[in-house]
DNA sequence: AATATCTATGCAAACGATTGCAGAGCATAT
DNA sequence: ATATGCTCTGCAATCGTTTGCATAGATATT
């Protein structure tokens, strides 16, 4: 891309004074050093030669790179969308760029990722892909590398994180099931090591529990990974129990799709015959056959509220660490009903 | 993050010689300057001492960035994540980074960004939200930055692009239609500005000649943008018009999206009384109600091609403009039957 | 009026790499 | 033995900033 050609020293050779006196000049932080006459000297100067900052420059100097990276486990999954954007809207705002890399849920991808953003000497990194107990978070940690996690939470202490509230959602998703007459009622849930896998599991013992329900432990299918074939997979086993259930809480919108693919491959019609509620309202979850009940988790909220967290922790680094979750909602569409 | 603390000085002190001997082994093209016994030497001690090259420093004299720019209308629209995949796969393995940046469709946005990718000084871009003619790049041809447009093409010669054979789809889709007896097809066609909307409705007037159909001018509705929303509203308007149709083109899935949701609103069941083609083939497209026949672009692919013609372009900036086009698919789903 | 205090600016050394130029060492040709 | 050429390595400048220190002038203090 074309040079920023006018750089520091033409604007002071411009006005007659010294490259540092402008740099001073251009830096909020230390324009108060300097005579106000010289200052709107410099600035009108900088203005009409369209002066850009060399970034490269100013990061070998400051070390600093004004770029924080983002993990995510899978782009194509909808879902994250909305969370980069949420990130980048306010990461922008302060002048920050973002790389997001994608791990394809793979630990050495992850690795590798966390690698090349060393190099890039990233000042933050959000970590959306981090299980609950995460060598990445050691790693940080011990570097002292500011991040924060998103969408995950961490069984480590003093690290900060902003999810929704899994225990609720679930508990809201128990209940309205139990509302419309369920009570035999299956779980497809997700990989434990993550805590939104955990969480959701815990959420809904709970939840059977406050409404007066008993689990069946024969009834809950874990999944190795919030795919739709995980989803189908375990339905599919949860079938061949040949035990009775009329709903299927499924830990995220993904595993619901998989659940769907099962339901229909075996000609039970989903909704009626058995319900089916899922966990994030991912993009065009509304779109599906039938439209799917789900816990609806903010999730741009979440990318905002994560990047809000690292820029206080780069700015000040020992700023305690802080969790935030996000509330809830359930969001009631075709894919639960009452039972027949 | 913390700092890469070993420097080519560090290396070369520890073995006794020059910093610049040290640079020298570690380029390669530099590599055979030295003997292979210094070479040697200075290998393993970067390689034990766990050297890093400092990004800024090497940017800062070579005034490249190794990070290239990617351009998205929209990021929460699915179709765009496998593109960026593709893309970051292939550039990845060059030892490039990507910022992604969304415009939401918004022209100032757009030029925010090739803003922000110029301060970055980003050794190249590929843009996905061009329209057939855009002052981007009118811009990115004056500025001498390598740029390959993606998914779109534009109106003017000698600029590199990736696109995917729309007319060849809407042929496509037009012929099936056909076969399936339809006469009476009318288009929810793209906005005209960009080529995918301008180059799909060439191909269904062209189509529908080929089928020896004559379109009728009252039943083509543009938009005004690719979204859920306009695809509702321009349906609506072809409804208004109280004239027989039996099926509809949408130029994008998208659109398509929202033709399901107006024929839903009235009561017509789409892939029976009205089929309804998309066109992308973008993730989910086979989850919607009906599954939606669509024509399948190689997105991965399209992202991948375009990354590598980019990396061409960078390395050696006088290769002439290339411009490829992916061959489309048909992919028949629920959305389309026979006319009754 | 002389000294102390303060302020605004300039100076120059970094940050960590790359690279043209010079020169040392050696082999070959004359 | 000298000249010529070649290969390898070192020197030092440079990229565009930031920033601690020095200093010149102005102001305040006694």
């Amino acid at each position: 891309m074309a040079q920023s050609r006018v750089t520091l020293r033409d604007i002071a050779d411009k006005i007659g004074v010294h490259p540092s006196t402008v740099s001073r000049v251009l830096n909020p932080k230390t324009r108060q050093m300097v005579t106000e006459e010289i200052a709107d000297k410099v600035l009108s100067a900088a203005e009409e030669m369209g002066y850009r900052p060399n970034l490269f420059a100013l990061s070998l100097k400051t070390n600093r790179s004004f770029t924080v990276g983002v993990m995510v486990p899978d782009l194509t999954n909808p879902a994250f969308a909305p969370i980069i954007k949420g990130i980048d809207n306010v990461l922008e705002q302060s002048g920050y760029n973002v790389i997001v890399a994608n791990t394809d849920n793979l630990i050495d991808k992850q690795q590798r990722s966390v690698e090349k953003f060393r190099e890039r000497h990233v000042d933050g990194l959000i970590i959306a892909t981090a299980q609950r107990k995460d060598s990445v978070i050691d790693e940080c940690c011990a570097e002292g590398t500011p991040f924060v996690l998103a969408v995950r939470a961490s069984t480590d202490i003093g690290v900060s994180s902003v999810v929704s509230d899994e225990n609720v959602g679930a508990n809201m998703v128990i209940s309205h099931l139990a509302q419309l007459g369920h009570t035999k009622i299956a779980h497809v849930a997700g990989p434990q090591f993550y805590s939104t896998g955990f969480e959701r599991h815990q959420g809904f013992l709970q939840g059977m529990q406050n409404a007066g329900l008993n689990p069946d432990p024969e009834l809950i299918a874990f999944c190795d990974a919030f795919t739709e074939e995980e989803g189908r997979r375990a339905t599919s086993k949860l079938l061949a129990m040949r035990k009775k259930f009329t709903a299927i809480f499924a830990a995220n919108d993904m595993l619901a799709l998989g659940v769907y693919d099962e339901l229909e491959a075996d000609g039970i019609r989903c909704g009626t015959d058995i319900s089916v509620v899922g966990f994030d309202d991912m993009p065009f979850a509304d779109k599906f056959n039938p439209p799917l009940t789900t816990v609806h988790t903010p999730l741009i909220d979440v990318g905002a509220e994560a990047a809000r967290i690292l820029l206080e922790q780069i700015d000040n680094p020992d700023i305690p660490a802080r969790t935030i979750k996000l509330k809830p909602d359930l969001i009631v569409r075709k894919s639960s009903g009452p039972v027949e």
